[in-house]
DNA sequence: CACCGTCAGTTCAGTGAGTGAACTGCACGA
DNA sequence: TCGTGCAGTTCACTCACTGAACTGACGGTG
């Protein structure tokens, strides 16, 4: 674990944090849990990262409690968010309103609603509908108005990530294995 | 940049923040500024840092608006936060949140309270006394109940910042240049 | 049963950044 | 002129990331 191995600052939460979810590529493998991204090869050529250090974080993950490690026996293999991890999505909302307030002039770039009322969520993730703190589960992420359409072709896993969808819910790709048994299964997530 | 130079996600608001503030260090560096750490050779030995990489994050940070040089001419320099870098407390506190609630037992580290009333700040920054999200400039932090007192002698700086202060106001050490002048000046903040 | 594709994870050489300690240069004050 | 405190640089060493190729297990197919 090169950087956030031991912050020595043993009185300090963030630095304690920062041990779990400091390094390089952490946050962004969390960001795709909750984006429903849960097998190892997708995270991989989602996030362009090398594999022996996805095997690094993701162990980490799962040894820290932020994410389990569901073998299915036939090879393939479940990453999903505990809830430890979901815990985190508070520190992941904030870093995304931080980027859209100073790095996207268009506004941002991806919204979040409420699933139930598609109210919009305000800075602390409460709804404008009902005014409610909505649950992570409920959450609707979409295109925000500060989204780029990429004019490459997006492979089938993004093109799922891009659509509106909630978070946690598994991406269903119809060509895999996954989306024959475990599609209605898992809903509300944990 | 070792680690977020290039998150190659351009739709993706967190993959920007994680450029400026996703490097070890950075956002250890920014805690401390939030404190009231203002000078060079104070982050240095308060964080452990080699000075070689502090002198490259506060490039970087001053560079991308987080922090102001000041230079006063006299061979001592002052990094302050600008709003920007102000603008990143949400995420320094739910980071210090989730870090208390999963890996300090005995309650916070550290509390912070809206230092007009004295009121607890919950886990969306508001005060539990006054009802009124607090600016940054009014919150006081204190050693919490998870507080672990440490058996060695702190250094004068790291007493100061052990203490019940407010944020953002700038540490003052008797025996060094910087108590002189720059004292009641500087108070609310930026 | 050999063949093929999928999947998770490992191995390995090359490289680039972090690490720690020593050093430079500047501005005071005695 | 000497000593001190400060910001920042230099340098050799080490270690983790990088990227690509490889391993091994499982399942389906002809």
């Amino acid at each position: 674990m090169t950087l956030p191995s031991t912050y020595p600052d043993r009185n300090c939460s963030l630095a304690r944090t920062l041990e779990v979810i400091g390094e390089r590529w952490t946050l962004l493998i969390v960001r795709d849990a909750f984006y429903g991204v849960r097998r190892f090869g997708d995270l991989a050529t989602q996030l362009g990262i090398p594999r022996a250090v996805l095997t690094n974080r993701l162990k980490l993950l799962v040894r820290e409690g932020v994410l389990t490690r569901d073998d299915d026996g036939a090879g393939t293999v479940e990453y999903l968010l505990t809830d430890k991890g979901t815990a985190l999505w508070p520190i992941v909302r904030a870093m995304m309103a931080w980027g859209d307030a100073f790095y996207s002039p268009a506004g941002a770039k991806r919204d979040l609603r409420h699933d139930r009322d598609g109210g919009l969520l305000d800075h602390d993730g409460r709804c404008e509908e009902c005014g409610a703190a909505a649950p992570v589960p409920e959450i609707r992420i979409e295109p925000g108005p500060g989204y780029q359409a990429g004019n490459s072709p997006l492979d089938p896993v993004s093109a799922m990530l891009t659509g509106p969808r909630r978070l946690l819910e598994p991406i269903a790709i119809p060509s895999t294995r996954q989306a024959d048994e475990r599609d209605g299964s898992t809903d509300a997530g944990r």
